[in-house]
DNA sequence: TTTATATAATAGCTTTACTATCGTTTATAA
DNA sequence: TTATAAACGATAGTAAAGCTATTATATAAA
């Protein structure tokens, strides 16, 4: 997942594989910009093709609404995600530190080195922290989770779990350990910038690192105790 | 909060207060039901309207739009559990305990004895656990957090860090804990029935125990750690 | 008994969420 | 190089969503 390579995502997601064409990479680069702007309920295929100077009907030859193009950039991101920690991770012997990594991953996975130019990842992880969980909260999650859609997420899930276990072999929980690590990165992101007394830890402009250190706090206190 | 009592919740929510006459209660009841019926996004007035045969100009008059009656259902939902928890922790002197018991609530509120008579509990608990966060996940939280529409969400937090704080005056992230038990359990119950390689608990009709058991090892190994 | 209030019925308007058609470019391949 | 297919833009159209407004009637309060 270098510049100019492609990620891949379950091809149930869109029409035509976006990341193959200029209008579709436009589409991917534009919708994230366009719904952290005006947040995913105001955003229409129709305000986005204005945007890009292109045509209503353009958009939806590629993705079938805009429900699964959320789920679509969410993937993405958690596509993204899994390849920072395997990067950063490699080589690297001891799993504490690897999980430490993890954690931070979760966190800072804005500040990181953008791979691909039409996606701005530091964006598309404010949208994850505000809309990121829209995309299987819905009616239709069991069909669509059947059609493979979530993968990418349990496969990140399962990652982290792996590294628990390493750690810790009789952890209980690992599986859930890492999905509310990577859901309580986000959510205290979210709190500490718009509801600040649903959480201890604070946001100054980027300065992630009380959520870090609370993220390090839990998992590890957690996994300690399970010895 | 008995039979008959009115629960109190911010006047912005509505444009007249729904618990004061019978088509207020109707909307209420009718709007629970359809949201979980349908899910949120297909959820309109119209559709309401017919459910409970009235009008969707009547319904209107109560609420200015669906997200603020989304709000006031959550907000609901929020005070009722803080009622659950202040009466069953009523006596009881060991904050051990207390939070054992609200540790339960979370889990399992839908099982508790119904309080008023237009709402279905444990219909509402469904759609807090699947709907739940979009409530706050909008561009509008700012302005809609400065009216204090999230304010049963925060006492609901701070009394369960108050609780916490009893058992370990030095625990560092009360809130944070608070509020990730809470959404914990909604989570977990969803991942359970929707996305099971997100968690490691399984829920089998309605028995949540292992939910529950996980919510307990959570809290009490991180509060023990604090010693 | 008047008067205010609540509701139902209806209409209408703008936007959203699509689908369809039809030229005109632009890439591909013979 | 030309044909030919695919992609795109332009345009039109439809049903539903998300409202606002008006009027008539029923009900409650003064």
């Amino acid at each position: 997942m270098a510049i100019g390579i492609k990620v891949t995502l379950n091809e149930g997601l869109y029409l035509k594989d976006p990341q193959a064409t200029v209008l579709g990479q436009n589409i991917i680069k534009h919708s994230i910009l366009l719904i952290d702007e005006i947040g995913f309920e105001a955003f229409t295929f129709k305000k986005l093709a204005q945007k890009m100077s292109s045509t209503e009907a353009s958009v939806y030859r590629y993705f079938e609404n805009k429900h699964l193009l959320l789920i679509y950039l969410v993937s993405w991101y958690w596509e993204w995600v899994s390849y920072l920690i395997d990067i950063h991770t490699m080589n690297i012997e001891d799993p504490r530190r690897r999980l430490e990594i993890i954690i931070k991953t979760f966190v800072y996975a804005s500040l990181d080195n953008p791979s691909i130019e039409y996606v701005n990842e530091s964006v598309l992880h404010r949208l994850i922290i505000s809309e990121g969980t829209k995309a299987y909260h819905t009616k239709s999650v069991d069909e669509e989770n059947k059609e493979g859609y979530f993968i990418n997420y349990k496969k990140l899930t399962q990652k982290v779990a792996d590294v628990i276990l390493e750690i810790e072999p009789d952890f209980p929980y690992p599986h859930a350990l890492g999905s509310n690590l990577f859901e309580m990165a986000n959510n205290h992101i979210y709190f500490a910038q718009h509801l600040p007394r649903l959480t201890d830890v604070t946001v100054v402009k980027d300065d992630l690192s009380q959520v870090e250190a609370m993220l390090m706090y839990f998992a590890f206190n957690l996994i300690e105790k399970a010895k």
